[in-house]
DNA sequence: ACTGGCACTCGCTACAGTCGAGTGCCAGAG
DNA sequence: CTCTGGCACTCGACTGTAGCGAGTGCCAGT
């Protein structure tokens, strides 16, 4: 029941041509527009036998075949050669990212970029706080009872939050209170600071104690609990390219789940290192997101990671070239997070 | 060629009718529908009129009448009775927006929130920085050569930008900065620093010259030229409802229009203070949204405004709930910001 | 000024017929 | 055993026709 050369060449040559232009392929045209070096009757024994194996399926009895999510996961597997970028693309990329001024500019420029290379749904998640660590942090007075606190990470991430003091902190207390967090905190990794900030209350002097502890509370809700990952997203506009072929006539489930950030975080943020993974319709745990697929890769300076990045769309989608690009994309920010 | 009350009752009718139904109405249906005391025959002639004055179309001959986009107008400038927010309403606008922790969390709620009581896409901006004041700047060193500007706004926006110095400057003189820039810039309005900066360089100690001369640049640079705006939007999968009659059929103007901040902002941020605006389809001057409808207000604190908020949604739409919606989120959110 | 009546328009649906791409199978050749 | 050419068959897409019905415009009458 195995799978000789020819089959697969046949599977190859049926993705290939139904990526390109989305219809449903017949053995002659395959014959025609590849060389197979066989005749249609033989393709066509070698489709029956791949529609009985799950890798390709008929829209309706007397249409060509099409493949099925079974299909393109071999495709990927084992069929795709990987595509080279183009010296334009190459060049695109490297265009696109200069120049970017902070870390929401550039991960609004990448998320474009991708959106724009791929013609795809693009996301691009900030860098994760958990592996970020403190490079420092910065307590602002806004009132006599307000704190703004706001921490700077190594990765270029800033978040502020509100400190509600229970009692009002003379401005002298705020700034041993800055001294102190600095002292025990910068350097280390946000995961890892809960028992550093609970030491912080424990050895803080009596007087200090009170707004120790709020700010504690604050830290801790603020970088570990409520790690409130973020994410850009670009290029929904691309859903509608092919018409209303692709997701089933339907791009409601598809708009749903892309407003759930929890969802697209689970899709994207999920990375291991130097790998790109790729979700091919059903693969995907997100009902709303079973007629798509999901290519995606981490990034980071050098070979950590520190979040993900990656393009959605049609099952249908040119999977050898989206790898490419996003695996590019994602090294060229790196090499630029590297820079800082 | 005046329109006599009861040709307006009948644009009314049929505006009503039309937004609820979906679907082209008929002079009988009409009278069914509404108790307008008279015959079809009379609204017939009634509509002939209408039609004439460019208030109503036919999509086909034998079909029912449509308001036009003129008609719609009317129908919002005077013939629309103010619809009163439902309790619940009131009651999930108060539990929606208690609870938020921070600015981002602020905007992001009332993003959805809006998006869900009206069921259409959503576009909040956050409070405009050229109509912010300073509240603080901190300078945080990152490198020998590199500081880090955060700046915070009376608004609770914050802004971080990276400073590249030419030159290393001792931690002293970073305070030395500090402090002059906090001195000078606090509490006044963004837009109006420039002179202030200028001579902020001026006034400066030479052995700081060259470092305030690189930090002013950024200042201007962030705080007034590229004083990017941003905004959160949802509620795109509302797009979809109406199947596809909505937007004559292709969401992808729609969306790319969505994706183009700057056009949004447009159409969102030049609010009038208190007066809440309707864009009907084509009094819109942006082509991708012909076929669409804006209704939009600004907010802030008390009366000052400081930023926009509003829906988009087929020119077919629920002017009086939207309207009473946007209205009611507009001042809540300003209260909220009032708090602080 | 309003109404009832009537002829007319035209999109929608159903139905039948044709076309053609594509299939499965089979017998024969290599 | 594998491949090929041939052939009958299927079935969706398209076309043309016909009937239906909602809705209109107009006109004569009250």
């Amino acid at each position: 029941m195995g799978l000789d050369d020819r089959k697969l060449a046949v599977l190859r040559a049926i993705v290939e041509d139904y990526v390109a232009t989305q219809e449903p392929v017949g053995s002659k045209t395959l014959v025609e527009r590849h060389q197979l070096g066989v005749s249609p009757a033989t393709v066509r024994n070698d489709m029956a036998v791949l529609e009985e194996e799950g890798y390709i399926r008929q829209p309706h009895t007397s249409a060509g075949r099409v493949p099925t999510d079974r299909g393109y996961r071999l495709f990927v597997d084992r069929l795709s050669r990987v595509k080279p970028l183009s010296p334009a693309e190459r060049r695109a990329i490297e265009r696109f990212l200069v120049g970017a001024v902070d870390l929401d500019d550039v991960v609004h420029r990448t998320v474009r970029l991708l959106a724009q290379l791929t013609r795809q749904v693009a996301v691009v998640q900030y860098p994760s706080l958990a592996r970020s660590s403190v490079r420092h942090l910065e307590l602002v007075p806004i009132s006599t009872t307000r704190l703004m606190l706001v921490m700077i990470a190594d990765t270029g991430r800033v978040e502020q939050r509100l400190v509600e003091l229970a009692a009002p902190v003379p401005a002298d207390d705020v700034l041993d209170l800055r001294r102190l967090v600095n002292e025990k905190l910068v350097g280390s990794r946000l995961s890892d600071t809960p028992p550093l900030v609970q030491a912080l209350v424990d050895e803080s002097a009596p007087h200090l104690r009170g707004a120790m502890t709020t700010l504690s509370t604050v830290l801790l809700e603020t970088l570990v609990e409520r790690t409130e990952e973020r994410l850009a997203l670009a290029g929904t506009a691309n859903l509608t390219r092919g018409g209303l072929l692709d997701f089933q006539g339907s791009l409601r489930p598809i708009l749903e789940a892309l407003e759930e950030e929890v969802v697209l975080l689970k899709l994207i943020g999920e990375a291991e290192p130097s790998t790109t993974r790729v979700l091919i319709g059903d693969e995907n745990e997100v009902d709303n997101l079973r007629a798509a697929s999901v290519v995606s890769t981490g990034y980071g300076p050098g070979t950590t990671i520190v979040g993900g990045l990656g393009v959605l769309g049609p099952t249908r989608m040119d999977y050898p070239g989206t790898i490419a690009t996003v695996r590019a994309v994602a090294r060229y920010v790196g090499e630029l997070l590297a820079q800082n």
